[in-house]
RNA sequence: GGAGGGGUGGGUGAGUGGUUUAAGCCACCAGACUGUAAAUCUGGCGCCCGACGGGCUUCGUAGGUUCGAAUCCUACCCCCUCCA
């Protein structure tokens, strides 16, 4: 740790890093060269992580490959509070084992990117848990609503008259408390963050500590590019993704963000990073091949490379040339129903247990209809070669939904009618089709299916 | 304790007796096109049906007025603001 060069310094206060606060005081504790005390704290009651939080992750294990500790809290207490930011509703208590289950996950993610031997993780009820109204009382006395208005998102708010949870200001303080009994040197954390962590900063040096310096990463946008990246906006990428999922989520963001991610969420050196760019800028390149780079990276990162690989060969076969998946999850077996002409399905799905269904019936149907579908049979039988016998009518409206593939009947039919559903590359264009053992249905663009015998 | 505002489809948010399955926007889905699951364009977006047509349900909850209600009345539940 003792190699402070002037590219390191960039490479580690610049790049993925919005604001510190301060910096002279950051830079004075690095040139102490002894392990600083990286303090990060998280919430257990949402317990996945997603490539927003990924950039602090990354922004630490650097840290870490300079020989410092990183101290992670887990806010057990804070989060049966629930943080009541923003107009949220209040979340539902959550019971010590919820909090726990969602703190394993939350770690397992957690290590994915920070070196777990650097670690040293603590739980905030270790100390929260024998604090009594007395410390909560001198606590609170420290600071003034005043201080607590002259936040941003707290003044608007109050002047909007829009609600302010008591709560909310105790949030902060106990997260700034968390600073003082880790003896923090430093407190990572989103910009939308400042806030509280200046809160720490405060009250280190109030209760006689050096007060913690401040490192705050930018927000990325989420897939959609226009939004902050959040579970609650669904254009997250999870790091419970699996390979394909994240390679695909990736490709899916606007070109504008290709930048912004390689940059925030890779090693790509600055000068590959402004040969990106300047493809991108004079169009001499196709994004879509740098996207696949992108994607081929961060898959990379959490799944290695082979996993990365295969789901991109994936994703140009079945996006790009709309072919079917080698492996497709769900399985369509045909039977023959006592009455010969019936037909009945099991469905087979991977990891699951199979689910018999009866269907389709032509028993009692009106003689016009009867002959309808029978011609549909005797026509798919010759233009495949195959034996009556082998052919089958299935209710499309009926398998799908049972299989929750789509959520209604009427759902099904919308897709038929937008012809969103092939048969064999076919577009089906009635919800009673005729299909055989080996016959792959498409629904939508990205839903498999596998009739088998 | 007092006064007031409000609860509408996944989200936002119009609509204050009939042409309302309920505008617009966002999200989502499909199709076309492309450079991709980007962008753009088109269409769709409560449920059910032997289905180019038909039926049933929906505006916090429960009742009521009316030929007719998301719209009016009553009760209840919930949320918020201000004053004290």
């Amino acid at each position: 740790m003792t190699d402070l060069s002037q590219t390191t310094i960039e490479r580690l206060l610049r790049r993925g890093v919005s604001e510190i606060i301060s910096e002279e005081g950051l830079l004075d504790l690095l040139k102490q060269d002894r392990p600083l005390r990286l303090k990060m704290g998280f919430d257990p009651s949402r317990p996945d992580i997603h490539l927003g939080h990924v950039v602090g992750l990354r922004k630490l294990r650097q840290f870490q490959e300079l020989g410092h500790q990183v101290v992670l809290i887990v806010g057990d207490w804070t989060a049966q509070i629930g943080d009541p930011s923003g107009t949220s509703v209040t979340r539902p208590m959550l019971t010590h084992k919820e909090v726990q289950d969602n703190a394993k996950t939350y770690m397992e993610q957690f290590f994915k990117v920070v070196d777990k031997d650097k670690t040293e993780t603590v739980w905030q009820s270790e100390w929260f848990s024998k604090f009594g109204l007395a410390n909560v009382i001198e606590l609170t006395s420290k600071f003034s609503v005043a201080q607590f208005l002259a936040r941003e998102d707290f003044a608007n708010r109050y002047k909007q008259g829009k609600p302010i949870a008591v709560t909310e200001f105790l949030y902060p303080l106990l997260q700034a408390y968390d600073s003082v009994v880790t003896k923090a040197d430093v407190e990572f954390g989103g910009t939308d963050q400042k806030f509280n962590l200046l809160v720490g900063r405060d009250l280190q040096g109030i209760m006689g500590q050096a007060p913690q310096q401040l490192l705050l990463m930018p927000i990325i946008p989420g897939t959609d590019g226009i939004k902050k990246m959040s579970k609650s906006f669904d254009n997250y990428v999870s790091l419970e993704d699996d390979s394909s999922e994240m390679f695909g989520k990736i490709m899916s963001i606007p070109d504008s963000l290709i930048v912004t991610y390689f940059d925030l969420l890779t090693d790509v050196s600055v000068s590959d990073l402004a040969l990106i760019k300047e493809q991108l800028d004079t169009q001499s390149i196709n994004p879509m091949v740098i996207k696949k780079q992108l994607a081929r990276d961060i898959a990379t990162q959490f799944h290695g490379l082979d996993k990365a690989k295969d789901a991109e060969d994936n994703f140009k076969a079945i996006i790009q040339l709309g072919k079917a998946p080698e492996d497709i999850a769900i399985a369509v077996k045909l039977i023959r129903g006592s009455a010969g002409e019936e037909c009945g399905f099991v469905v087979q799905r991977n990891d699951q247990a199979d689910v018999s269904i009866d269907t389709f019936s032509l028993g009692d149907l009106p003689q016009v209809q009867r002959r309808h579908y029978l011609d549909q049979v005797q026509e798919y039988a010759v233009r495949e070669g195959l034996d009556s016998n082998a052919v089958f009518l299935i209710d499309l409206a009926e398998l799908l939904t049972q299989i929750k593939m789509l959520p209604s009947k009427s759902e099904v039919r919308r897709l038929i009618s937008q012809n969103g559903i092939d048969l064999n590359g076919k577009k089906v264009n009635e919800h009673v089709i005729a299909v055989s053992a080996g016959t792959i249905l498409k629904i939508g663009k990205r839903g498999f299916l596998r009739f088998t015998n």
